[in-house]
This record gives C-alpha cells, sequence and structure tokens, in this order.
DNA sequence: CTCCAGGTTCTGC
DNA sequence: GCAGAACATGGA
C-alpha cells in the first residue's frame, strides 16, 4: 500500500460514516471505498494507506489539501458545538465527484440512509462496471431507464434520476459558479431542493458555508438554540449560516453526527 | 401490521 | 412566499 501523511486531526470511521458517502464498506482495519474507482484505506493515526489510486485523488478525496484544524478552531462557538466537536474529533469533510453526489443525495430524499445505500448498490450493479473488487458508479451521461431504476428500488424517486440529463460538462461548470447561482442550477434540477443542493455543494465542490438543514438538524437545532420550539427550515438554515460562518456546513456535519448518535 | 427514514413537488391561499 | 398532503420501499 502507499501512505501519504494526514496534515490534520483526523479520524476514518468518523469521516466515512457520517452519512456524508454511502457506498464503504469495513475491512479488516480500514475501509473499501466505492466511488468511480474502488480503493481500500487504513489510517493508522498518522499516515493514510492506500492501494489502487493515485495520490492526487487522494489528496483531494480526503481534502488534505485543507487546513480542518483552523475550521474546527473557527467553529468552536460554545459547549453545544465543541461536545460535538471533541465527540468526534477528526472528522472532516471529503470532496467527492459531483456527478455521484447529486445521484445520491437525491436518492437520499425522504429516505434512510441503510436503503440509500442499497439503492446506489443497485444502479452501480445494473449501471457501473464489474471490477474484482465490486461495481463502480456509473460514469455521468449514462441513460437511465425507468424500468431498471423501478428495479433498484428507487420508488418514486426513479423519475428525478432519469431524467438526470446533465452532462459533464454542467457539473464542471459549477465549480467556477458563485454559491448561491451554483445552488440555484443545482435546484432547476427535478428532486433537487434546497437541503439535497446543500449536500452537493458542500460534499463536492467544497462550499463549506453552507447549512444542510434536514430533520435532524431541525431537531437539534431547535433543541439547543431554540428552546425547542420548532422552527421552520428556513429560519434554521439562516441560523446556521449566521451563527456558524463561513464553515458553517463543517459544524451541520458535527452536529448530525451528534444528533444521531445521541452525544448532543 | 404499523411506523418511519439526511425532502421535494404540487396545490391552494 | 408559506403551510399541507402525497410520495415508494425496506427494515425495525
Amino acid at each position: 500500500m502507499n501512505k501519504i501523511k494526514v496534515p490534520f486531526k483526523f479520524n476514518l470511521e468518523y469521516t466515512l460514516e457520517s452519512g456524508q458517502i454511502f457506498r464503504i464498506s469495513k475491512i479488516n482495519d480500514g475501509y473499501r471505498i466505492f466511488s468511480n474507482a474502488i480503493f481500500d484505506v487504513y489510517f493508522d493515526g498518522k499516515y493514510l494507506y492506500y492501494n489502487n489510486a493515485d495520490e492526487n485523488y487522494i489528496k483531494r478525496f480526503f481534502s488534505l489539501d485543507i487546513d480542518f484544524d483552523k475550521i474546527v478552531k473557527e467553529i468552536s462557538k460554545d459547549t453545544h458545538i465543541t461536545t460535538a466537536l471533541k465527540a468526534f474529533e477528526g472528522l472532516i469533510i471529503l470532496t467527492q465527484d459531483p456527478y455521484e453526489t447529486t445521484v445520491s443525495f437525491i436518492c437520499s430524499a425522504f429516505n434512510n440512509i441503510k436503503r440509500i445505500r442499497l439503492m446506489l448498490d443497485r444502479i452501480c450493479m445494473e449501471y457501473g462496471n464489474q471490477t474484482e473488487l465490486g461495481y463502480t458508479f456509473p460514469a455521468c451521461g449514462i441513460d437511465f431507464d425507468e424500468n431498471k431504476l423501478q428495479k433498484c428500488g428507487l420508488g418514486f424517486r426513479k423519475k428525478y434520476i432519469a431524467q438526470l440529463k446533465k452532462s459533464r460538462e454542467f457539473f464542471y461548470y459549477l465549480y467556477n459558479l458563485d454559491t448561491n447561482f451554483a445552488k440555484k442550477e443545482l435546484m432547476g434540477i427535478k428532486g433537487i431542493g434546497s437541503k439535497v443542493a446543500d449536500c452537493i455543494l458542500l460534499f463536492a465542490y467544497r462550499r463549506y458555508e453552507v447549512f444542510c438543514t434536514d430533520v435532524w438538524i431541525k431537531r437539534i437545532i431547535e433543541k439547543l438554540y431554540f428552546n425547542n420550539i420548532k422552527q421552520s427550515v428556513r429560519i434554521i438554515e439562516e441560523f446556521g449560516k449566521d451563527y456558524f460562518g463561513e464553515y458553517a456546513g463543517v459544524a451541520q456535519q458535527y452536529l448530525f453526527l451528534a444528533a444521531k448518535k445521541g452525544v448532543i
């Protein structure tokens, strides 16, 4: 295996099992990651060991050029978030493929993580390439068939994925856009609302300022910051962005995991 | 058997 | 713009 030094506090398990990526499997002491490529990773506390991928790919995928230690300091606003930051120390935001992230999070709507994984695996078996390690994620631009997607168990989401005929250029074009404009472009796609757009922007485009507001985030923010009084999703999102600042999305990911695990 | 899951769309004020 | 209902499916 090759290895590369990780320049910030890092925890592989928290990062991979925080719901930002779905197609992962535990193997021995590490993980196998199924994406455009399929590769294995293991972290020894200092170095990240990997195979089946080149160094630049790993550097970008694990955001090794981002200063997460600094980001964690910046979002340490109070004891609530600090508890989450401490409980899941080393959780960082990956940099995933935009197309794969888009398909994945369209599937995430009104769904649970286990079944999202199941649906994506079936899509990959139907449309991806088979390798010795498993099925890769299908390439952008593929022509989906609603009947096959139905068999993959997508339910009402099948029409959204079938309609998703955005080109590679579209996802590339978003890299250069202002976050708000990129969000509007994404929300022009059927099946993508505010929350899914934010997830794509955070997990694929490194837009750390978004505040993905799902049911878990809504509940925990209402509990911790609104005295348990119900708020609209829009209010929660605005609050998160204002309160946590330019790295609100990272704070959101810690709060999400902490809320799910019942730590806060 | 009933309930619920990392929301979005569609409809009607 | 903002509430309310409908939406497919698999696991608990």
